[in-house]
DNA sequence: CTTGCAAATTGGAATCATTCCAACTCATTC
DNA sequence: GAATGAGTTGGAATGATTCCAATTTGCAAG
C-alpha cells in the first residue's frame, strides 16, 4: 500500500501543476506518490497495478494521462529501452540507465558533469541539444542485493 | 528501384550470416540493399516499403525476420527513440543519434573513442556493459540540407 | 533427375502498448 | 442550482510487433 504524499512531495507536486495550468487531484496523488514510493522505473502497467491498491478504481487510462501530464511539467522523466514499455523514473537529476540483461532490471548511474559537457561538445555546430538519453546494457555482478537504485 | 548488392556487400553479407550459420538468401539481399542505399534510419515499414519496389511479393514479416537476423549477426543495430516503432541502421562504428524533433530526422553523430573511454568509466565495479545508447533530441539548423547522414 | 529435409518465407491471426473518444463526475462560478 | 470546464473512465481503435501453421525453396543424397 502506498504512502500518502510528504508535504514536501506533495507542494512540489502542487507547483509543478500549477504552472503549467492543472491541479492536483486524488489520483494524480496516487499515481505520483506511486513513482516516488518504489523507484525501480515502472512500466505504465506497474504503475497502474500498485496504484490500484490504493485506488481499486483507477483506470489505466488516467495512469496514461497522469504520467503524460508529470512529464509535460517536468516531475517525471521517460525512459525507453528498445524493444519494451515505456518506463518512467522521478529521478531528474541527469543520470544515464544500466539495463542488466539477465534480470532485465534497470539501474541508475549518476552522469558527473564533465561528461555531459564532453558530450554536448561532440554536437556539430546547428545542433541544440534539450536532452540527452544514455543507456548501457550488459550484466552486473549484483553480489549485495541493492536492485535499483536512484 | 533498389541496385543490387556489390560484390563487396554481398561478401560481407555472406560472411556474417555464416558465421551464425544462415544463409543468404533473395530477400535478405534485398532488405540489406535498402538499408544500404538510403541511410535514414527507416522503420520497419520503410524497409518493406521500400523491398517492395524491387520484390512485390515480399512480406513484412520477411522483412521482421531479416532485420532481426541482420541485428544477431551484427549487420545492423537497432535504434530506439521514444514512442516510435524501432529504427534501424548500417552504421556500425560507435556513433550517437541526433534526432531533430522540427523534422523527425535523425542524424548520426560520431563518437571519439575518448567519450566512449569515459563513459564506460562511470560504471560502478561489477557492471559491465556491452552495448552503450547516446541519442539527443534537440532541434538542428539544418541550413543545408543534408538531412540524415551516416 | 527425384525425394526428403531443414531453413526461410508467407499471410493472417493474435498480442501488447498506447491513443482516442464519448459519456460521466465533480468542483467552481455566476 | 444551472452552466462550465477540467479530469476521469471504460471501451473501442490503432499500430507495431510477434506468433503460427501452411507453403516454398534450396540443397544433398540416393
Amino acid at each position: 500500500m502506498i504512502q500518502k504524499l510528504t508535504e514536501h512531495d506533495r507542494e512540489n507536486l502542487q507547483e509543478s501543476l500549477a504552472t503549467s495550468g492543472q491541479k492536483v487531484t486524488p489520483q494524480r496523488e496516487i499515481v505520483f506518490a506511486v513513482l516516488l514510493a518504489k523507484r525501480d522505473h515502472p512500466t505504465v502497467e506497474d504503475v497502474f497495478q500498485r496504484a490500484r491498491e490504493s485506488m481499486p478504481g483507477l483506470s489505466l487510462a488516467t495512469v496514461y494521462n497522469c504520467l503524460e501530464t508529470f512529464v509535460g511539467c517536468g516531475l517525471v522523466r521517460q525512459v525507453n529501452h528498445e524493444r519494451e514499455s515505456t518506463r518512467y523514473c522521478p529521478n531528474l537529476a541527469p543520470h544515464a540507465h544500466f539495463r542488466d540483461e539477465a534480470t532485465g532490471h534497470v539501474h541508475d548511474i549518476e552522469l558527473p558533469p564533465e561528461i555531459i559537457q564532453s558530450l554536448r561538445s561532440i554536437l556539430p555546430a546547428g545542433f541544440n541539444s534539450e536532452t540527452i538519453e544514455i543507456s548501457f546494457r550488459g550484466r552486473s555482478q549484483e553480489t549485495s542485493p541493492r536492485s535499483t537504485s536512484n
